[in-house]
DNA sequence: ACCAAAGCGGACCGCACGGTCATGTTGGGG
DNA sequence: CCCCAACATGACCGTGCGGTCCGCTTTGGT
């Protein structure tokens, strides 16, 4: 389901490695975000640091392949979701479901949050993402468990900044997030006679070309 | 108030360049994050890049003394409301004000999101800032408006999220963290027969050593 | 068993950064 | 007006990065 940006190889050796290497390259990104090193990559999975180029053929590539894998399983766990018995819960759970992706991964929340650096692909898989969300908020706004001026963008949003609020608990705290998902799931359930004061952003930006202009 | 990290210098051109030096440092921190170079810091100075170090040991002196002069202020603008009328607009327009603060500079959200490279006296800065919220929020909680379970902390971890929850639509709409800002002040609200799944975190861990592990 | 092609590895290149230093310049007290 | 201490400067250094390249090794078809 997910399209593997280069062609997988033939030969045995060069299968296992470049798993080896996507492997080695999901945790490093996960644990020390997008800064770490291809040669610290390149280490961990036991081959040298030529590989890496031969089987990516940048570091934007090979970070653009893993972020597409996790994008890919969210989007799957939305679709199956669309067709769950509650719609409620059924939001609930995608939420939780990324937000844990996002507490887990830290190479995830800086692409996602700055899209001056992201892949073609990877902003089509965040439309994707963003039409999901739509799916389901819509079900719960129907439901009326959610106010109605409540859209998939806003969903999408604030899966980044619950994670973004707990990140400073990370490390003492794993689960505070789940604190600040139920927070936000108040802030966007049904309350009477109130409204928010900014009109819902049609759509996420394309490619806000970060905040620097060229220098 | 604020007290500036080294001496401050007694030849007139030299608190010139001082000054100089700080604005540019400042603006450019703001636009770009902490990675702009000091190199481009000087140039928009208009001084040479020695300069720099003649004021400041390192950039991350630098960078504290800016980051202190923006807390400082964060910090005057709640401890008055601390004796404003209303609890409730009281904390709203606390709130408000900081997360102007993230949204308007970028290095502000990198060093408060990344505790790691804190200064000593940065951390000072925001506890002092967990005092005043706590403050703040208590008042609130008193008068009724605000859940009993949420605390101090939450508010300024609340900050930061906002603003990464608007932070995607910052260059198409610039005043969309208002929306999100109402958002979370509604999930803080006061309701019924409603409670947090977590514990509310005693404190901001003082410094979360980043996720890296030694090296 | 052989061999061409595919894969591998790590020395190497260019670059940008934070920080230093020797040299030249300037301000202001006497 | 003079002089020296304070200051400004930009060439320079070490480091670490992404990416390249070429000689060597491995694979798999014949």
């Amino acid at each position: 389901m997910t399209g593997t940006t280069s062609a997988v190889p033939s030969r045995s050796d060069a299968v296992r490695n470049r798993r080896l290497l996507l492997d080695a390259a999901a945790a490093m990104f996960a644990e020390h975000g997008v800064e770490v090193s291809i040669g610290e990559i390149a280490q961990r999975a036991g081959v040298g640091k030529g590989t890496v180029f031969r089987h990516f053929s940048s570091k934007d590539e090979l970070l653009a392949a893993i972020m597409l894998g996790m994008l890919g399983e969210l989007l799957d766990t939305g679709t199956a979701l669309l067709t769950a018995d509650d719609p409620g819960t059924a939001l609930r759970e995608f939420m939780a479901a990324g937000v844990e992706l996002f507490v887990r991964d830290r190479a995830f929340c800086e692409v996602i949050g700055r899209p001056s650096l992201q892949h073609a692909e990877v902003r089509d898989a965040i439309d994707r993402l963003r039409d999901v969300a739509e799916g389901l908020t819509a079900r719960a706004r129907h439901q009326g468990v959610v106010r109605p001026d409540v859209t998939g963008t806003d969903v999408v949003l604030l899966l980044a900044g619950i994670q973004h609020t707990a990140a400073p608990l990370l490390v003492t705290e794993p689960q505070a997030w789940r604190r600040y998902l139920q927070l936000a799931l108040d802030g966007i359930t049904t309350q009477t006679g109130r409204s928010l004061p900014y009109p819902p952003p049609s759509r996420l930006p394309l490619a806000p070309a970060d905040t620097d202009q060229a220098r």
